[in-house]
DNA sequence: TCTGGTTGCTTAAACGTTTAAGCAACCAGG
DNA sequence: CCTGGTTGCTTAAACGTTTAAGCAACCAGA
């Protein structure tokens, strides 16, 4: 390949100097006094080459690679995914391009992945912070590398991000079980500092409180991210057997699909005998006759925000940083029963 | 940012010039002579200045980006962000980037999708073609740009591609139903001359017509990617109301998904009253008392032979093309009812 | 003492852009 | 006829690498 024709190949064809292919071409003709007629014909001829410019050489002059880098816990997530689709379309709309890499959620993988797509100079990083890696965005920061987080972000960092209120949220989702009105609510949550999390759970405590719920009542169960199957189980088993249970909260899309699957290999009848909520949406909650409440993050304003956020630090330079928490909404409608039958 | 400390910074420190450093660093110190003790300094300064070297500055260089373009047709659809994620993984174990793109299954799109990345010197594509795409991936392959097929491919095109036995496939899936006795059965594919729907109805036919079904009995809906859901509606209808279907199969994740919907949102039981087989997997069947029988397609292999081939493809500049068809696996665990309860 | 090879470095060009600076030719005004 | 501005272009440097070519200093052998 890369036989590409290139500044030079037309300016040889016109009969002029690459700079003046260069201006013209960047319609900047006017300002440096290119006469019309020399314009006319060298548009015809990048026109008529199919000239298509360099962007590593325009990248390497001009500093700016058009590109940004896109760090979640693991693309193959929906939540992650969906994001990224989102993120996608806004910087295509802008002119960049938008590369990605997975942190599963590991601080070193994190950091691997990071310092790989440093050297490719990216213009900013869109990520998804894992824990404990708040020294290496702390760096970021130092470096005066642009960058925004979303879905999580450090109390004590100042960063721009991207968030929801989780613990609104949290509070919403659980005040739902409360108004069915039970009384035993478990949660399960991944075992994380990330402020999302505590606050999720904050925000599981917090409804509890100003419910009145005796906080003996307060059933928290965190899984490893690592190994979450296998700790869903004994943690569902708990809430279950132990804790006398009558509902549970999970905090994440994969927290609930896997602890749906467990409170039904327990036997458990939804919502009957375990009312649910869950974080994030799942194609599978359109297929249960008892349709799962769940909160609904607006992914698509995330990814648009934290684009937008990111283009401006790029370009601007502010010093000063963009906290944007968004609301997500619960979903609590009760589908027809006669209407998504399960078998 | 980018205040990046080069070669020459390195060079200055030393006192030695920017291409004694470059030698170094790249290794290449002993064939140029370089003294072991200078070369020591360098490194450790180099160390010191925590050194990374500048990929835009080396890819204009070398024409080589280090990175290649995967293009999908929606990175949100789990089969695509599975595929993203082991390509992902691959290419970082082989030093390159991925940048994707969406395609909407719409050629005019992945034409332009595909000229946005190629500005940005990828050194190849991976790319899902959509229908209509012919001539772009012929320009593709006249212009020598390196580039793998997946999922789909084009037969009178001789282009490197990674894709599984449809034909056969299909015909598992069919067989599976017509062992359970059925011949009433219905097939819900996307309405497009695409090779791999072309051959997953090929498959249907050919094992109806093995199986002795009279031809007027192969009842095929093909219904709108844009609309889908849509028509998605009728199609059901149709099947089972006219065409007296009692077994449906569905050529996709996102078909079979949709096509489940309407089933159960007609009354039907699955499988009692409407056997099922879909293609791909979908978090959603885990959650069926029924089990949904498909065809688990082998993501992960897809994606690694697609990265080796391609980068096969760029560094040796092989004429010749890769054609990698891969098995796809019916999976039809029954899952014990009693484990597995649906609400 | 000259020759030729080795050692350890530097210089310079190149990749394809962008853009400041320079320069020749022309024209108008005094 | 000189001056100064305008017009239409070219030159050159720069971005950060890589790498071929060059060169000075030294040493060994004849």
């Amino acid at each position: 390949m890369k036989n590409r024709v290139s500044l030079k190949d037309i300016a040889d064809v016109v009969g002029v100097s690459a700079s003046l292919v260069s201006y013209v071409l960047n319609n900047k003709g006017k300002e440096n006094r290119v006469s019309e007629e020399t314009a006319k014909k060298i548009r015809e001829v990048a026109e008529e080459l199919n000239y298509q410019p360099n962007q590593i050489a325009r990248s390497l002059k001009s500093k700016r690679s058009q590109s940004i880098g896109l760090i979640v816990a693991d693309i193959s997530n929906p939540f992650f995914s969906n994001m990224a689709r989102t993120i996608e379309d806004e910087a295509h709309s802008s002119n960049y391009t938008v590369i990605f890499g997975s942190s599963d959620e590991n601080s070193t993988k994190l950091k691997k992945v990071l310092d790989f797509l440093t050297t490719r100079q990216v213009d900013g990083f869109i990520i998804a912070p894992t824990e404990g890696c708040k020294e290496t965005v702390a760096e970021l920061s130092k470096q005066k590398i642009p960058f925004v987080l979303i879905d999580r972000y450090f109390e004590d960092l100042s960063t721009n991000y991207v968030i929801i209120d989780n613990f609104q949220a949290s509070m919403d989702a659980v005040d739902h079980l409360l108004k069915r009105g039970h009384t035993r609510i478990g949660l399960v949550a991944y075992r994380s500092e990330l402020i999302h999390f505590r606050n999720r759970i904050r925000g599981y405590k917090e409804a509890l409180k100003k419910a009145g719920v005796d906080p003996g009542l307060e059933f928290i169960k965190e899984v490893s991210y690592a190994a979450f199957e296998e700790e869903m189980k004994t943690a569902v088993r708990e809430l279950i057997y132990e804790d006398k249970a009558e509902a549970i909260f999970f905090c994440t899309n994969t927290l609930a699909i896997e602890g749906l699957k467990q409170i039904f290999s327990l036997g458990r009848k939804v919502p009957e005998e375990i009312d649910v909520v869950a974080f994030d949406q799942s194609i599978a909650y359109d297929f249960f006759e008892y349709f799962i409440p769940h909160i609904s993050q607006p992914i698509k304003e995330i990814g648009q925000e934290a684009v937008r956020a990111l283009i401006e630090q790029i370009n601007n330079k502010t010093e000063e940083t963009r906290h944007i928490c968004l609301r997500a909404k619960l979903e609590a409608r009760q589908a027809p029963a006669d209407e998504l039958k399960m078998v």
